[in-house]
DNA sequence: TGGCCTCCTACCCT
DNA sequence: AAGGGTAGGAGGC
């Protein structure tokens, strides 16, 4: 049965559902060309999600979502304002950002709206082990397996299954590892069974509620005690699942932003190591403040290539690319 | 010695 | 063919 259309009264330029969903933050969101409107179809809080963009408003349809027959539009909206983090005010943000940075004013004119999304913190702990030396739409395919592998069926439209993540409990069933070895996941699988029995032999659910009120250096440490965690993983999860907005996740793109503009004194070593990596996030905080994840995410999305095809003859890429 | 830092390599796959 | 990282281990101080 089709669902009815709501509305949730939001400006595109304070919510831009492009770079904010396909700007490898969450790996569950698919854009459909198909109809003629874009249709953003993804699923969180164990609901399938159709999103369409309007100039003031986000037009949505909610499936599979059993418990709340009664089309229950208040609720719908406070999910989708906690997963968008709509509180915060992000023009203020944007025009602090850019006073304290001339290559995030560049780069915010073409990325502007981007929010950081509030995931699920399971969820996230497994995408983001799978990100290691991989790619947007790898990850996501693995994903989507776990998915169908390991979660309950939310729903089928249009001849499509579509299933929840899995929670913890299911991915410490027998054989994880050899299925998803079997499955293209390589050394990954290992990481994500061992991270599993782990989670689950250290309370299950009672670890993440902890983990939740922890401050973020603690958070940062514990994650890191997860088979597959490193810095930068544990900086996904801290500033994506558990609001550490000050959290700033170094990979090689950012490192090479980094050094690129404000440190060159770092040079061009062979591996980032803990060290280096703090420098790197210490400087963006003192650039941004405590949301620096948040401004950092911008400089990021400005740097991924698919969305450089994007950029209009005027503006030039706000950092220059190696030539190949 | 322990502790901390750095570097190296393997790892799956497309 | 090199990449959106981590683990594990070696070597230096």
């Amino acid at each position: 049965m089709a669902s009815k259309w709501y509305n949730l009264a939001v400006k595109k330029t304070d919510l831009q559902l492009l770079g904010t969903l396909n700007g490898g933050q969450s790996f569950r969101w698919k854009l459909d060309n198909s109809g003629n409107k874009e249709q953003w179809i993804g699923i969180f809080d164990h609901k399938l999600w159709i999103l369409e963009q309007e100039n003031d408003a986000i037009k949505y349809q909610v499936y599979g979502d059993e418990e709340n027959v009664n089309e229950n539009e208040k609720e719908y909206s406070k999910l989708l304002k906690n997963y968008f983090n709509l509180d915060i005010n992000l023009q203020e943000y944007y025009k602090q950002w850019s006073d304290a940075d001339p290559y995030f004013k560049k780069a915010s004119k073409q990325f502007y709206g981007i929010r950081i999304l509030k995931q699920d913190i399971t969820e996230n702990i497994f995408s983001f082990i799978c990100s290691s030396n991989n790619n947007i739409s790898r990850i996501t395919s693995m994903i989507e397996k776990l998915a169908t592998f390991y979660g309950n069926k939310i729903c089928t439209l249009n001849d499509t299954t579509y299933y929840s993540f899995p929670t913890i409990n299911n991915l410490c069933v027998e054989n994880v590892e050899k299925k998803l070895s079997e499955n293209g996941f390589g050394y990954r699988a290992k990481y994500i069974s061992k991270t599993a029995k782990f989670i689950n032999e250290n309370g299950g659910d009672l670890w993440l509620e902890k983990l939740k009120e922890m401050k973020y250096m603690d958070a940062r440490k514990n994650l890191m005690n997860l088979s597959g965690v490193g810095p930068k993983v544990a900086d996904c999860i801290c500033l994506m699942s558990l609001g550490h907005l000050e959290a700033v996740p170094v990979d090689t793109h950012v490192y090479q932003i980094a050094t690129r503009l404000y440190l060159p004194k770092l040079g061009n070593k062979k591996t980032v190591t803990e060290k280096v990596y703090q420098e790197i996030g210490e400087c963006f905080r003192n650039m941004y403040g405590p949301l620096a994840g948040w401004a950092h995410t911008i400089l990021f999305c400005a740097d991924l290539k698919k969305f450089q095809q994007n950029q209009d003859e005027n503006s030039e890429p706000i950092t220059k690319r190696k030539k190949k």
